[in-house]
DNA sequence: TGTAAATTGGGGTAATCACCTGATTCCGTT
DNA sequence: AACGGAATCAGGTGATTACCCCAATTTACA
């Protein structure tokens, strides 16, 4: 597959101390080992082999747990769920210098941080548009001014980097923003 | 259930003889059995009982046969996968009169007829709006008057009902006529 | 306390859309 | 040969959008 086992730990004290001995390309932790976590794990073993990658890999999909890896720097999740030939793949990818996520994990990844960076009212907004409104009617049922509705819809547009209705439904769509199920 | 089983079959064949004995309110076949398929089981008991509602179980989904089997008017359909409670709630609700199909396939069969029902060139101008080109711009590419695609989507809007582009593109989303891949 | 973000909203303009009536050509079916 | 559907295009009109500038208010946070 490209790369070699190096070693093998049974706990996150273990993995530290073979991270800090044999300085490997790359290390796949489990999230939840006796010991350390892997996040403990990670953060701990990072400071003695600064240029080792590491993979994390989980039975338990949970986007804030996601978040936090992804926010401290690891280079792939796995899920424990997930074929075995497509994580050494991944690991493969990751010596080579990328960061691999599963789609599942990375449109969950992808959807918060979107929505995140919309603001509550121009969710709305998106959402009335979803609906077929004219800014008008959006205006009349959120009771604002119509101008109002304007700029949120620009500002969408913006944050989206669209410049159409017909794009802008289609992106949030794709990021998750939407609720379809109330359309028909 | 708000049901009673009235009888079983081993194939086609005894089934039919069954239905025409027992008169059920519902029958339940399997589409592939020894000595008549479902669909002809069903065709051919329907006639000595006329009143019986017909529901196909089957473990090979093939839009083509659904379709087939929908037009030839059985009630339910269901598929080998799915939940035993579901296919007992779904025969009660033959029972009283509806007509049920799993979301996987009332889905497929909705896009199958959606898609046919609009012309090559409104798909090809669908697209094009979906990836946020305006009537002048899809005209071009079309190499056609901004006016033809102007009636194009106009004949769109009123095929699927809505009377704005948003709609027109999450509806064209939920029925599956936009490739979403191509769009980023 | 100051600063940034969110929400609000006004003026203005050019482009675009939504929808109408009507017409032509081509093509496949009956 | 008659018919209907698909595709093509025109003229026109009112509504709506996209986008620019600017600014007041509240709220949250460092």
């Amino acid at each position: 597959h490209g790369f070699e086992i190096a070693g093998r730990a049974a706990n996150g004290i273990e993995a530290i101390a073979l991270i800090k001995r044999l300085q490997p390309d790359c290390a796949l932790l489990d999230l939840s080992m006796p010991g350390a976590n892997g996040l403990e794990t990670f953060l701990e073993a990072r400071r003695w082999s600064p240029d080792t990658r590491f993979a994390i890999v989980t039975g338990n999909p949970s986007p804030a747990i996601f978040a936090q890896l992804v926010d401290a720097g690891v280079s792939g999740i796995f899920l424990k769920s997930a074929d075995p030939g497509d994580i050494c793949e991944g690991v493969a990818e990751i010596c080579r210098g990328r960061k691999v996520l599963p789609p599942e994990i990375s449109r969950i990844l992808q959807a918060e941080k979107a929505g995140s960076e919309m603001t509550a009212r121009e969710i709305e907004v998106l959402q009335a548009i979803a609906r077929g409104k004219s800014n008008n009617q959006i205006a009349e049922h959120l009771g604002v001014s119509p101008k109002t509705v304007d700029t949120h819809r620009t500002n969408l547009m913006k944050k989206l980097g669209v410049h159409s209705t017909a794009t802008l439904l289609v992106k949030a769509m794709k990021d998750g923003l939407i609720d379809i199920t109330g359309t028909e």
